[in-house]
DNA sequence: GTAAACATTCTCATTAATGTCAGGGTCAAG
DNA sequence: CTTGACCCTGACATTAATGAGAATGTTTAC
């Protein structure tokens, strides 16, 4: 599909399409007009980038993270490439601890707090 | 104590916690020179900032959520002022719980990776 | 009282993730 | 063949979080 349906289909822009592009998390195949062509798996590769963005990745983190993640249902480790760096996975995987811990210890304490205001209003 | 030391004892420039300041998450009083000066309590709050800025949030997030969480050990709620917006700091939680959602699941697919790489390593 | 250390404000620079617009190709429908 | 919709590249703008520097005032210590 060109990268209009793309977009249609995934809710982000052309413009985001040809940067993730550009950063190097997405990777379309060209036709011979220079239209880039992306094949059904992109569909859910951009909706997975969009929710590690959301979730405060860089566009680095995902380069790093993704080729392990994409895909997961049906690969075998043979497919993946050469195998990306392990120990920057492994560091990866140490800062995304923090941060659910992180968001963790803040989201109880706003329960707590929210809680305590309900008790107070009711 | 003056912005030098706070500097120095939470590892965050100057620089940062002038910012801070102008974007309403710290707020030390001024003495007649016109130097800011901040009181004991500062120091925990600056570093509470710091980690939620790494744990992805905004600035503007931390200036809701901050006020019902800083100094939460000894504050009653009748300290509170005036109530920051509840429905916003709900907001924020759906928010919160989204991204930790998203980090623990993304932590699995890192780890069964990993370890899918060291079970066929050793 | 002069110099060093530290403060102030203001301005400009940078990186990441986006938006937007301009100048041009491509293609399908009429 | 022309028009309209879609694609391409490239350039410039913006917001957030920071860094860096200039020009200037204050405090400290000799």
């Amino acid at each position: 599909m060109k990268i209009g349906e793309l977009a249609a289909r995934t809710g982000v822009t052309p413009r985001l399409l040809r940067y993730y592009e550009q950063v190097g998390i997405l990777h379309p195949f060209r036709s011979s007009n220079g239209y880039r062509t992306y094949g059904e798996p992109a569909v859910e590769r951009v909706l997975q980038i969009r929710e590690l963005l959301e979730a405060g990745f860089t566009t680095e983190m995902i380069r790093e993270v993704l080729p392990c993640l994409a895909d997961s249902d049906h690969r075998a480790l043979g497919d993946c490439p050469v195998v990306a760096d392990l120990d920057g996975l492994r560091h990866q995987l140490g800062s995304i601890e923090r941060r659910i811990d992180t968001l963790q210890r803040n989201r109880q304490a706003i329960k707590a707090y929210l809680r305590a205001w309900e008790d107070a209003g009711a």
